[in-house]
DNA sequence: CATAGGATCGCCT
DNA sequence: GGCGATCCTATGT
């Protein structure tokens, strides 16, 4: 048996998160319950993982913050109409290589940017990856960061989180009371005019 | 075809 | 707190 060929081993305990998690309506709640789940890929038969500690939600074609918004539709922004659980994966600043997971039925653009996770699975790897040596207390911190730590890729863009064995979420039955999850306006978006102050940014505060 | 700007990061002061 | 890196995407001619 090839090397590449390895299946992943995860403990036993651990749920994927099914379709019908991620064809849910409300993207914002979503978002907010994605916190505390865990981000795992497994490519060429490594395997890493963290708990998602931050989100923002992109609500659709009504949302000027996103990149679907109005409908639009590109070559890039066409894995945003794909069904719930589609990883939605592009280039950002030239340079970072930003996850999403797509929510909501097919021809409804939802997305969910994941832009942090605390190491649990493979640090070694994540340290290889990020070219760190040991992990700070910034590490897997921001979006760019966290797709560098995971060996995410635009190639993988449009993949899907429920039938492929490389990229999917899971629960190890982790979760959070209201108060320790703080909203607030999204990262980077002042282009979004009103849409801006939305508090559709979630991060866990401990 | 040309061009402006971006859902960022890390290093510098 | 400021700024350069770096290249794809969207938009306009």
């Amino acid at each position: 048996m090839s090397y590449e060929q390895q299946p992943c081993t995860l403990p036993s305990h651990w749920q994927i998160l099914p379709a019908a998690f991620y064809e849910r309506e409300d993207v914002v709640q979503l978002a907010r319950e994605l916190i505390g789940k865990i981000l795992v890929t497994c490519f060429d038969g490594v395997v890493t993982a963290g708990y998602i500690t931050e989100t923002e939600a992109y609500e659709g074609v009504t949302d000027r913050a996103c990149h679907a918004w109005n409908g639009r539709r590109s070559n890039r922004t066409e894995v945003m109409y794909s069904p719930g659980g589609t990883a939605y994966v592009y280039l950002c600043y030239g340079i970072h290589h930003l996850f999403n997971v797509v929510t909501n039925k097919k021809d409804i653009p939802h997305a969910i940017l994941i832009r942090g996770i605390t190491p649990l699975v493979g640090v070694e790897h994540m340290l290889a990856r990020t070219g760190k040596t040991k992990v700070s207390q910034t590490f897997g911190s921001g979006p760019g960061n966290v797709s560098k730590a995971l060996g995410i890729h635009t190639r993988h863009t449009g993949q899907s989180l429920i039938n492929t064995p490389e990229i999917f979420i899971a629960s190890d039955g982790t979760s959070y009371p209201e108060e320790a999850i703080v909203a607030g306006p999204r990262i980077g978006v002042d282009y979004a005019g009103e849409d801006a102050k939305l508090p559709y940014r979630f991060l866990l505060s401990l």
